[in-house]
DNA sequence: GTTTTTGCAAAGTATTTGCAAATGG
DNA sequence: CCATTTGCAAATACTTTGCAAAAAC
């Protein structure tokens, strides 16, 4: 936890408000924009505090940089293949459904089930409309 | 595909069969002890490849190094976090969820989904006597 | 004033790649 | 032989870290 209240961190906070799932890159060239002096190593340093302290969601695509989100409601994350955009679900009925994976899970392997991480890939609606 | 057998391919293999889903270096290290000649590079190379082919399977875990997997049936991981153990599941229920799954985040989010990316944690049965 | 945070640059991981030499068929 | 694969080293990509200076309270 920050003890105390910087104008970096505020900024950052601020583009993860104003962006969507950005990156540690993204979110420094945003702010870059009008506060020029930020510096990348001082991103990826509040990112990681505030993943630590449960204040934000990092989320780790496969190889490609990790993306953080102020988002941190249970939520599942799904990318377009095509255009790159990230997409939020969430509801009732998958919550239910993972439940019962972390179930057949248990029974089968004999984990205790605690975390669980997973994104969907696939096409979105606007990406399939144009071909 | 690859159009020639090398004795390097062929360790590889090897070492995929005996190691429980190893990463390059892992595997890389044990072939090293009866040819000491190989090259991380030639490991790194390989594995890519039969990756790509579908040979294998690449298993990503957050930010760790990538594992491969000969087992290239259908099925989730699950890692213990206290040993670190890699277990196995599979099953028609499991299957069943994950369509369910799917079904409901492509309503939601208008996404068509073609991969899931997931992986389980928590402790396994082993490491939860020991406590 | 003292502690925290910054900016910068260097280091750290994991992985990929270019190229000349070695190897396979 | 000739295409493919190797070993090696350098390059790449993302992220973390050490440290002196600046900022916060």
């Amino acid at each position: 936890m920050s003890k105390r209240y910087s104008a970096q961190k505020m900024m950052i906070e601020d583009a993860l408000m104003r962006l969507d799932h950005p990156t540690a890159s993204e979110i420094y060239e945003d702010i870059k924009k009008t506060y020029p002096n930020i510096s990348l190593g001082t991103v990826y340093r509040n990112l990681g505090l505030m993943a630590e302290s449960g204040e934000i969601l990092r989320i780790t695509f496969g190889n490609q940089p990790d993306r953080f989100d102020i988002n941190t409601h249970d939520h599942i994350h799904v990318i377009c293949k095509k255009c790159g955009e990230v997409f939020d679900a969430e509801g009732k009925r998958l919550k239910e459904l993972i439940v019962e994976i972390d179930e057949s899970i248990e029974e089968s392997t004999g984990v205790h089930i605690e975390n669980r991480t997973m994104y969907f890939q696939g096409i979105c609606s606007n990406c399939r409309e144009q071909s």
